[in-house]
DNA sequence: ATTCTTTTATGATTTAAATCATATTTATTC
DNA sequence: GAATAAATATGATTTAAATCATAAAAGAAT
């Protein structure tokens, strides 16, 4: 695991909202956690988990954040989902022996690690924290198994809408309209599962029709409900 | 939620061996939720569940086995996992207010449902049957995640491949080579993210290679391995 | 600034897969 | 059993998307 210099945040002092552990553990365990943790900053494009390495734990990311991405037959590679703040890397790996994706961050980034053994006890410990984590799976899965729909029936232009969307949910929390998206081509175009000229070329027609402006410090989105319907024209189900 | 006549099976002569409920509570609560929950009998081409309908609960399959579909836009159906015994239909709307897919039986099937105030109450009652609940959602997670890089890497042959080995681990459990796919040509392709023409095709070049056998009972597989090597020639990560 | 490199964009061509059309097989009904 | 309907298979054609090729723009290095 490429680890960049160790940092040693405090727990009681971490300021991270969503993390898991600050806020389902109970105090004492949280303070046990904090010394058995391992802190550590990654810069950008560097791996957090490597795909095919032994699962020795579970990643939190404090602040930051990361693509997941699985690497294909060709060379080719899958984003299969965006990561920030609050979430869980590595736990898919859980019961299986390795990661089955790896985990890269697309801006500084610093993340918690807990050992298998330790994350397993907190568990045990702490019911809350397992009920809400069994929680957000249930959610990922949700979303996971809406993204092998829309990869098997979209076409290139409804999966670039799509992956905008995404991006938007992802990068946008204040939700004002200048937000940028701080991902290039090809990490959009393995985000929509397409290629990056195909990409290119529907980024130029959402800039004609300005839903979009493209800048070289990135693209932000002037009309997010132009992209809603393209990807369900009749109203969301949720 | 269309149910046919309803069984009042009991818990304690249960013969699920994958039922959780059954594994990961303790005794007086099983009792306890075996007065609480609906058992169901469920006729093929039966929906159990009802995409967009409100999640009043869970589901939990106690025999037989279903498909869960997701209906995309233009009549267009996705297979999104196939289920069984020991498996539990429903959960990826608990929280969201409405079920993002459907299920469908593919056989006579006995469902138990449970409802969101019991199951929540249970998860706190019982860590243990959370925690594997969560462990479940995360193998589910991990599969879903392999299967948006399928869907959007592979090629028609490939995922006609894929689907067939989905198919061998979920129909063949006791591993022997005449075991035959319950599925239709529809499914099939709906499952491999395909139309029937393209799995008519491929089918037909499988059978004449002698990798599987179709005969107007269904399709058997004569060498899985061919399949494997298709789909991860250098050999699979997990 | 000028060159070199990388990223992004766009045109031309090829290819894979979807669609359309029809035939064949299997299942159902009378 | 024949007749009808449904499911599956296969050929012909169209279409969408990938690939190939090249150009333009942006960034880095000198």
């Amino acid at each position: 695991m490429l680890k960049s210099n160790a940092r040693d945040a405090n727990c009681e002092s971490c300021q991270t909202s969503g993390c898991f552990i600050k806020q389902h553990c109970a105090d004492k365990y949280i303070t046990l956690l904090n010394n058995l943790k391992e802190t550590s900053t990654y810069r950008k494009d560097q791996y957090i988990a490597f795909e095919g390495y032994p699962v020795l734990g579970l990643f939190f990311i404090q602040s930051g954040k990361a693509k997941v991405v699985s690497s294909g037959l060709n060379g080719k590679t899958q984003v299969v989902r965006l990561t920030k703040s609050g979430d869980i890397i590595g736990h898919r790996g859980y019961g299986g022996e390795k990661y089955p994706i790896s985990a890269v961050a697309i801006e500084e980034s610093i993340v918690c690690f807990v050992d298998n053994d330790t994350i397993h006890q907190a568990f045990m410990d702490n019911p809350r924290l397992t009920f809400e984590l069994m929680m957000y799976y249930s959610r990922e899965l949700r979303k996971s198994e809406a993204k092998i729909k829309n990869q098997a029936q979209m076409n290139v232009r409804e999966k670039v809408a799509d992956a905008l969307i995404s991006c938007n949910s992802f990068f946008n929390n204040k939700n004002d309209s200048s937000f940028l998206i701080q991902l290039n081509r090809q990490d959009i175009a393995d985000l929509a599962g397409i290629n990056t000229e195909q990409l290119s070329r529907i980024l130029s027609e959402f800039k004609k029709d300005e839903i979009i402006t493209i800048s070289k410090d990135g693209i932000s989105i002037n009309d997010l409900s132009f992209f809603q319907k393209i990807v369900s024209p009749f109203g969301s189900v949720e």
